[in-house]
DNA sequence: CCAGAATGCGAGCGACCTCTCGCTTTTGTC
DNA sequence: GACAAAAGCGAGAGGTCGCTCGCATTCTGG
């Protein structure tokens, strides 16, 4: 099969030169500070543009649609945060104290939407339309999945039910907790932060207690 | 100050025929049913028409525009609220068990909810635009002060900045688990109420667990 | 019963948004 | 330097949406 002009479909749809490159970047930059401010359906094309400093033609150079935006965005964002933080959820150490997953798990997945605020706006509003909610779906079954197999591991005797539930409770928590963190800046930022995993940990707590191994430690507020 | 026709900006606009406050009711009944499932911003008004089976002339005879149409919504929902769960948070006896203080509270809020989803839609949404924000604003403040009220009797010896926080985190949490209820039916949706009931008593529990006359009790599971 | 007000209609205006098209300018290659 | 491809422009086509306006119909008070 030659690399003809009815391949275009597949990988790479023509010759980029390094400015185009570069603009697409510069693009998705500025799509992305529009998207923070605005969400996604009030972001106009020509307001990407804009903040781009290039003109409307100029976007639709690089970009089938508005769409398109979005969903490279949203695949960087995906590819960006597998890369640093793949393993955030994976290794379970059964003897691991639920306080130290807890906190590594939370502190990893905060820190980068604290970098990349994009992502929270893309992922959270209700007025994607169709391919960037399959997006949010597929990384929320994923992150879900990972919940999941995290707190069987901690909870090997619990009927599936309630660990599906247990699981979409925590990531709904984390949710709310990430939403409050977004909102506050610097140290009260960090209180926010340890007020989540103080939530989650003694949500979780009372139902890994009889786990060998472990002594009780409670402590009211942040020393 | 006579009843003349500049008068009208105030209460009474015009005078009604009954005929109008039922398609008024008939016109708001439909923007439920719009917002519901498609958003604000995404609900347009001939839609809105068409679902209450009236023309487009018809709606902006009663609604000066679309955003008075969520207004009247709101206000309307507001004060059925304040007329069935005013007192939901108010009463605080410091005696009060936890468990059950924060029960009761759950348990009104979400049956309300679950009786008008619009009002999650529009509360919820980060599309709405000036006023109706304006008024979701007011509603968090109102919360956010009585569970603060709530909070600081049950906490007498909290710094506000711990107060203020925990109340933000309280009131993130019963979203996010408002969400969760409302995203299952049945049994299903008992249990994440019951979930809800459980991370909110476990997150509380022990910045209160210094008050005199309590005893602990953990239950791990729902009994 | 009748005058005037309230209700009801629906084509269409203006504003805005996404995306296109013909054109010029820049870049890489021989 | 010549030439093709890529990058860049901006007016505007085509479409949707909020909302208006002139006119027809129904109600209500005197």
């Amino acid at each position: 099969m030659p690399d003809t002009a009815e391949n275009q479909a597949k990988e790479q749809p023509r010759r980029r030169q390094a400015r185009g490159e570069r603009r697409i970047a510069q693009l998705l930059e500025a799509a992305a500070s529009v998207f923070c401010t605005t969400g996604y359906t009030a972001a106009s094309t020509n307001a990407i543009a804009r903040e781009a400093g290039v003109s409307p033609g100029t976007l639709y150079q690089f970009f089938p649609n508005k769409e398109a935006i979005a969903i490279e965005l949203g695949d960087r964002l995906m590819h960006q945060m597998r890369d640093a933080y793949g393993e955030a959820l994976a290794p379970v150490d059964p003897a691991t104290p639920l306080e130290e997953a807890v906190g590594s798990a939370v502190d990893r997945f905060i820190a980068f939407n604290c970098e990349h605020p994009v992502f929270f706006a893309l992922m959270h509003g209700p007025d994607v339309p169709g391919r960037i909610a399959e997006e949010h779906d597929a990384l929320h079954t994923t992150l879900l999945a990972r919940v999941e197999a995290l707190l069987s591991s901690l909870l090997p005797d619990t009927s599936p039910a309630d660990l599906a539930r247990t699981s979409r409770m925590c990531l709904g928590l984390y949710k709310a907790g990430l939403e409050l963190t977004l909102g506050h800046e610097g140290a009260e930022r960090e209180a926010y932060v340890q007020e989540l995993k103080n939530v989650l940990v003694r949500y979780l707590e009372p139902l890994v207690g009889e786990r060998p191994g472990r002594e009780e430690a409670s402590s009211p507020r942040t020393p």
